[in-house]
DNA sequence: TATTGTTATACTCTATAACTATA
DNA sequence: TATAGTTATAGAGTATAACAATA
């Protein structure tokens, strides 16, 4: 842990942790009183991609707690794009599903982040935005570590 | 834009934004209550790093506004951790500088949140941890965009 | 007993708006 | 006028604690 090896690989971490924090810090402040915040964009994605989830699953997919979930859920709900189904077995969980307003939500109201993003990445040339692409993976990885 | 490499890039891009939310709530929950928060780790190391700084000057450099810079700086101050000295020439202006329980407090009171990334880190294989360092340059890049 | 979800409450982070002091 | 900083207020995101319903 004193090794030089090791204290390159620390500051390489520091570096890397400091630049996610300004780039997520930058995605947020990309938005407009119409845009979707970020946590309901990750919320409606995760649906999107994996089928109807109840919250305590939607919470753990998204290293946060069930209450925390709830409240991004029960916001989402309110605008109608998701809705919920009760369990076909267990009557304590609530299934939540993206509706059609849902789908259509997330294509449009996150797309100032989305623009600002690409027009980003387009000023890499290839072989920067392939480094890129192959972090994205590890850096999932890295975020499902234990 | 409809092409498609053009949608592969776009849903490069949502994943690792994905990805990048998912990481700093990760490190977020890393903490205990003598943990330094993350915004005040981030203004800490950024005056370590680069000297005494205006809390006009970090905000642009953490794009946030000024007034939620004063706030983190505010609370460091009540802390200790760093120290407000009056600018030579300029008497709007006021310099904040690293205390010595400040670089203390980075080194110690991150701990947590330093040692998850590098066990997280220590599973991936040499070639994967060069790409993230690379990465780690290039995100840089892509906050400081436009 | 353990799990799912809800309600209540609080803290962190950030923003906007209005203000003071200095340039 | 323009800039640096402060104060006041609000909203998003998250947490913990206490509770009810169901398994």
């Amino acid at each position: 842990m004193t090794t030089p090896s090791s204290t390159s690989l620390e500051t390489a971490i520091t570096e890397l942790s400091l630049a996610i924090g300004q780039v997520l810090r930058r995605l947020r402040a990309e938005s407009n009183p119409d845009e979707l915040t970020w946590s309901q964009i990750v919320a409606l994605a995760r649906l999107e991609k994996a089928g109807p989830m109840t919250t305590a699953d939607l919470a753990r997919a998204e290293s946060v707690k069930p209450q925390s979930m709830g409240a991004t859920l029960a916001e989402l709900e309110r605008e109608g794009l998701v809705e919920r189904h009760p369990h076909p077995t267990d009557g304590r969980q609530v299934l939540f599903a993206l509706t059609a307003e849902g789908v259509e939500a997330r294509r449009k109201r996150g797309a100032l982040k989305r623009e600002w993003l690409l027009a980003a990445m387009a000023k890499f040339d290839p072989d920067e935005r392939q480094t890129l692409m192959s972090a994205a993976a590890l850096i999932k990885r890295l975020s499902e570590s234990e």
